[in-house]
DNA sequence: ACGTTGACGTCAG
DNA sequence: TCTGACGCCAACG
């Protein structure tokens, strides 16, 4: 399994109407720190990977951090077409953002430090 | 094996 | 609140 697979899977389970930081997939993938690499990833999505709703991933403060052309605004027009309410500031995690439950998370394996 | 590269996060001003 | 510097680490050449 490799990370971007685990990436891929994480973000498949985001639910609807609700949104994921960066750094809340690389939590959940056992990578901390990798938030840059989760963005990584969602870059090099293909047409075939179509059933990743990438647009409910943002930043740690509910911004857009899509820089592609056009990726940004497509990514707003998603969101709102599925019922997320997108400012100019981005949306309000408190509010869209998804608490997951822990045990739904196998692959997530936080490694014991000795 | 090795250097570079960032859809990020965090902290000092 | 807004900016810039820096650490992070999986891909890729």
């Amino acid at each position: 399994m490799t990370f971007r697979e685990r990436v891929l899977n994480v973000v498949r389970q985001v639910p609807r109407g609700r949104v994921v930081s960066y750094g809340q997939v690389a939590l959940w993938v056992g990578s901390p720190r990798a938030a840059r690499q989760v963005g990584g990833v969602l870059f090099g999505l293909r047409d075939a990977d179509g059933d990743v709703p990438w647009q409910r991933v943002v930043n740690a403060r509910g911004g857009i951090s899509t820089f592609k052309v056009g990726a940004g605004e497509l990514q707003v027009a998603l969101l709102r077409a599925e019922g997320v309410e997108v400012g100019e500031a981005g949306v309000d995690l408190a509010r869209w953002g998804w608490d997951p439950p822990p045990e739904a998370w196998p692959w997530t394996v936080p490694p014991a430090p000795p």
